[in-house]
DNA sequence: ATATGTGAAGGGTTTCACAGCC
DNA sequence: GGCTGTGAAACCCTTCACATAT
């Protein structure tokens, strides 16, 4: 068929799957270990085992991305943390907001992970007037008439949401209105924007309760298998592992042996 | 398959969709707040708009768990927080122990989502001696040595780790040891556990990395690719070839044609 | 010999559209 | 008429297995 003069550079294609990108970040955390290790290559079988993934959904994730590893050898950690780097748009800097200085915010704002990737806060923003000027992890707390201002003037086009979820959407809504087009959501509330907007929420009570359901099968599962086992047989089966951990075998944990892989996605 | 002898309708249906239990803490959440309104009945039109999703796939999931509707009519509120506060396990008291109270840990210490469903903090632990007695939220921190003790005297399943990263992996072996069989892990590191042991994980470098890729393709969008054939012909020029590998060819097998230069003896 | 890259198969999730019941 | 409950289609993601390249 020949190389068909396609006069694209044929570069990562138009799309790479939402679950790929999802895990890019935890490739580029276990690659820059590696870099910091100074660790020239990496096969797949090593990176998956150190991101949590297995090396099958690694190497189809790469794929997307175009060929970067070399056949028989492995991955270049540098060239791969460079190449994901820029997918992920890190190799440009993001100022961000962050509103809603309690506790929560406080954290986030002190969070080291920020700024060591490509991300910057521009700005720490309260509503309550005694906050203002306060310093938090070194920057000055703004109050929020300022919030516009800042937000255009910075051209910050990443806004992180701390406040309670009384006040989530106002505060979503102004952020839209002055140009945020990424939200990242902690307020337990679902937020509505118009269309081109992202949001991605992180809810730390829908974990816990996601965990409680889990939790609550496992003890169901010691007590049960009694009467109606026969008929539940068949879907026992299906959902439950094939080995029931009676001792659990010790449980081990390899550090580079088996990959436990516990992830639910 | 009309198995004839399912009879309860109560605990039936072993095998819920991930998908769908991850769903089940926001229709609980929409519902709670309906009850508090003390709406009577609601439709899968109006519940599913309230919790962010779209009817068809809440009606799905609601099938998972059985007919708790009436056609024509709607869902009766009361009755579906009941179902699915069952079904998630929160009608039962849940210990859980934080472990790591920095600015983080604090700040999920005093998250009111957390008493309201549920979920009770049992202890907070940090390994600081400074820390020790001082209360946080209302509850005295303890001491790390304490941390078996506690797990095991509270019979504590559920375990948060907000932790720094270097040392996420030993207080996780040591709350797994002690009995926790669910983490909650807010330290960006991956956790190797035995089986049977559920690990979710919030990171909010990963959400924000997720964030500032599409917010990239959005301004990519706008001045359409064309600074980007720079920055890539740059690096692929200077690390590997820019042969564009579009799917050369079908993989066929050939059995007699082409052979692999290299011979095998 | 070794490890990548990828069609193809397999599973799971979402959406559609309508039968069934109020 | 209105709304739920659900097979079936469409879609997406993961896993398998092996051709392909070094």
């Amino acid at each position: 068929m020949a190389t068909g003069r396609t006069h694209r550079p044929a570069t990562r294609s138009r799309g790479i799957p939402e679950a790929t990108v999802a895990r890019l970040p935890l490739y580029l955390r276990a690659l820059t270990a590696l870099s910091e290790r100074s660790v020239p290559t990496v096969s797949s079988e090593e990176l998956a085992a150190a991101a949590g993934v297995n090396s099958a959904k690694l190497r189809k994730d790469f794929s997307y991305l175009g060929s970067y590893g070399t056949r028989g050898v492995g991955y270049d950690v540098e060239y791969l943390v460079y190449q994901i780097s820029r997918e992920l748009g890190l190799t440009q800097d993001w100022p961000v907001v962050i509103v809603g200085i309690g506790n929560l915010g406080a954290a986030l704002a002190g969070y080291g992970g920020f700024a060591s990737r490509g991300f910057r806060v521009a700005a720490l923003i309260d509503a309550d007037p005694a906050m203002t000027g306060k310093p938090v992890a070194g920057i000055p707390v703004q109050h929020s008439d300022e919030l516009e201002k800042i937000i255009e003037e910075d051209g910050v086009s990443i806004g992180v949401i701390a406040t309670p979820a009384g006040v989530a959407q106002q505060v979503c809504d102004r952020l839209v209105a002055a140009g945020v087009t990424s939200i990242l959501n902690f307020a337990p509330t679902v937020l509505s924007v118009p269309d081109g907007v992202d949001v991605r929420k992180v809810d730390l009570s829908i974990e816990l309760q996601i965990l409680a359901f889990h939790e609550q099968r496992k003890a169901g599962e010691e007590a049960n298998a009694e009467a109606d086992a026969a008929d539940e047989a068949e879907t026992a089966a299906a959902v439950a592992p094939p080995a029931p951990r009676g001792t659990t075998g010790g449980g081990r944990k390899g550090p580079d042996g088996d990959v436990p892989a516990v992830m639910p996605a």
